[in-house]
DNA sequence: GGGTGACTTCTTGCATGCATCAAAGCTACG
DNA sequence: CGTAGCTTTGATGCATGCAAGAAGTCACCC
């Protein structure tokens, strides 16, 4: 089958390069290479049956997201966010999601606003079975919905490469946060929400912040369970 | 430790790549390359005496930066920041700022506040003396040492792809807003820097946002030299 | 036995050749 | 005169060769 790859491989032209990227953030997302590890140049190569350049622009995509390290003439290694990066991410976080709510809540009456309203609705059905495998996923988009919403692309832009960043730590809060905070947590997407409909852009922008702090609290409390690979140490 | 690799991060890379980088986004901040205009990558090879392989990474990081347009198998270009995306850009600054004076004023007594005290009573003889000049590297000192006192490195790190992208109108900012706005701007530091001494994180943000804000309308306001070259035909 | 030095190996960094493709220009035809 | 299709051109995208540098290894000397 891969012949036919090779066949046509000068047909898949661009598909390549952005795929390429796609694949390897996803590898590193998912952890499928751990923090620490050594991403070589020529083993990835191979492994993706392309040449070292294409691999090589990659990685550099990835270190300016921040989910890489190249050190130079050493290799390229998977990142370890330190604890204090967290922090200063949620501290981010909050500030970004607070701005898309204000910006949401200006907006007027947009789909966006029933969107959330059934997100809610299947939060809590999610809840009532505690579903917390569907719960997260739903978590998910109720930010991102709201963060798309503030209909600010340099915002969506600015809140994914933060996002990816904590893409780790999404683990540690679906599985630490989620389950003590489920019912305090869909009471406070209601509030968003509530501040949403009445157009209220300040209430919007507080109850968000409001929100994203005390998830963060929550992680960051439950992330002490941190140290994946023993690889903490620096030289 | 770690902090000292987090530092040397964009600083580091073979001399070359970094200084080719710096150079390349100095020239096309700087206006040297105007908007809109393509980027051959065997031009600027032989411009700066290398080969396409470093330019050709360099060009990479300046469209993630999101200061030029790489269009597949047609050429890179220097990206025209759309009306909208400068609009977009200003929201992020004031929330992003206001973050900072919020994060500051919780850091009590740091060096920072006798820096930005000295700097309002500079701004002031600049104003009185009509030095223009002076007055908006004060201003950016200004608003760089605040971002900087967050001591948060991500915010800075956001912070500073934001302000790239609006360098251009950093220049309209220079040349339109100040004049007009010189007084009240410093009042508007002064306000910051009052609650930044209180330790009030909630006033120094809400003064530092009211100053963006301010600021951008009267930069907006100004900013109507677009569409410079003739490339905005849309699909 | 411990430490120092050169070496070996593995990796990246850069240069360059070739294939590919988008766009502009030209030709021929309706 | 206009337009469709072909050709030419110029640029990128990718592959690959070569050199340089950083770590770890091993032998050798004290």
């Amino acid at each position: 089958m891969q012949e036919v790859t090779q066949l046509r491989k000068g047909a898949q032209a661009s598909a390549t390069q952005a795929s390429l990227l796609d694949k390897l953030r996803k590898l590193v997302l998912s952890g499928e290479y751990p923090p620490g590890a050594p991403l070589p140049e020529l083993f990835l190569a191979e492994e993706f049956e392309v040449s070292r350049t294409p691999v090589r622009e990659a990685l550099k995509q990835l270190e300016n997201e921040g989910l890489v390290e190249i050190r130079p003439k050493v290799g390229t290694f998977v990142r370890i966010p330190t604890r204090r990066e967290i922090v200063e991410l949620f501290q981010l976080k909050e500030s970004l999601e607070g701005l898309a709510a204000g910006l949401l809540a200006k907006r007027g009456p947009v789909p966006e606003l029933e969107i959330l309203k059934r997100n809610i609705e299947e939060s809590e059905r999610a809840e009532r079975r505690a579903d917390t495998a569907k719960y997260a996923e739903l978590v998910h988009e109720f930010h991102w919905t709201i963060v798309q919403g503030s209909d600010n692309s340099k915002l969506v832009e600015h809140y994914g490469r933060l996002m990816n960043q904590l893409a780790y730590h999404r683990i540690v809060l679906e599985t630490v946060e989620r389950p003590a905070r489920m019912r305090a947590s869909i009471r406070e997407h209601q509030s968003v929400l509530d501040a949403l409909l009445e157009k209220d852009p300040v209430g919007a922008e507080l109850a968000m912040r409001g929100h994203v702090n005390a998830s963060s609290l929550a992680a960051s409390r439950g992330a002490d369970t941190g140290s994946v690979a023993g690889a903490e140490k620096e030289a």
